[in-house]
DNA sequence: ATAAAAAAGTGTTATAAAGTGCGTTAAAAG
DNA sequence: CTTTTAACGCACTTTATAACACTTTTTTAT
């Protein structure tokens, strides 16, 4: 389990390493692949482990894309998806994409906020998140959309 | 399994390659064949390994196709496909024809949005999918039709 | 119907940009 | 003070794309 908040450094080509804290973790489940994609709710990133991805994406494209609501977490998550190899003994290094990059709003930032939730990461513009820290209210932010029965027993 | 955002050139002859990235899932599963066809919701096409479109076409072709709903998706899906030799260890090179870039709204375009959704792709108009991930709604988008039993356990 | 011309499709190469790997320096921790 | 970790810089490799040449198919005109 990962957890914890850190600023960390984005390079000239857009990559980070990961925290050395967190080798054994990733040494110990033989991770070999890290998938990056866009948080549905936030300008954020998502970060997964290549098995906690395997089990998301399978689980979430089995599902009926003609239903618009799925079909739209679908095209969010699945669609924006970058799978990166990744050697839990090296350097832990992992590239961001100048597209996710533009959507959590690190376009121009050299630093950036990891932060580890368990089974997963977030990756957040450090304003953003100093934002959300700070107590900012959640109202215009809660989703207005209905979930169909088939992903509330999701989490992403 | 393929997944996440490419923005691509179509050259003049309206040629697309697929990103090296995944070379290795084409190769693995030795694919010989692509399929483009339409989506049958939106301004967008839908590619398919040949694996994957003989699953899918057998099984919408066997359907009763009396019902409209049915018909019209056998029209939409099978009565468009275009069936291209693919090799996996080569430029991964596929033709768009005339009338899939005049469906998808790419006839001018020399840019596309090719995006892996897991077991297939999608390729859209750039401002079509733009507009589709902010939220906005396209105007030859149909959501309201009831799909028939026969068809709710399928994923296109 | 045939030949010429045009269009459509296929394949190759060159070059710039993007991505990767690794050594070095700087900073932090023990 | 020593060891570990993070950040930076540089060189190398891979990838994407535009330009070009060639082949095949279709169209047009005689």
């Amino acid at each position: 389990m990962m957890f914890g908040f850190n600023n960390i450094s984005l390079d000239k080509k857009s990559r980070f390493s990961f925290p050395a804290k967190y080798r054994d973790a990733f040494v110990n489940s033989n991770e070999n692949q890290i998938v990056i994609t866009k948080d549905p709710q936030y300008p954020a990133l998502k970060v997964y482990l290549g098995s906690e991805w395997d089990q998301i994406s399978t689980k979430l494209s089995s599902l009926q894309g003609l239903d618009p609501v799925v079909r739209n977490l679908q095209w969010t998550i699945l669609g924006n998806a970058s799978v990166c190899d990744f050697e839990p003994t090296g350097r832990m290094q992992v590239l961001i994409s100048a597209d996710l990059k533009k959507y959590a709003q690190i376009e121009e930032a050299n630093r950036i906020c990891l932060i580890g939730m368990g089974n997963k990461f977030e990756i957040w513009n450090q304003e953003n998140w100093e934002q959300r820290q700070t107590g900012g209210s959640l109202a215009t932010e809660i989703l207005d959309i209905v979930l169909p029965e088939s992903i509330k027993d999701m989490s992403f």
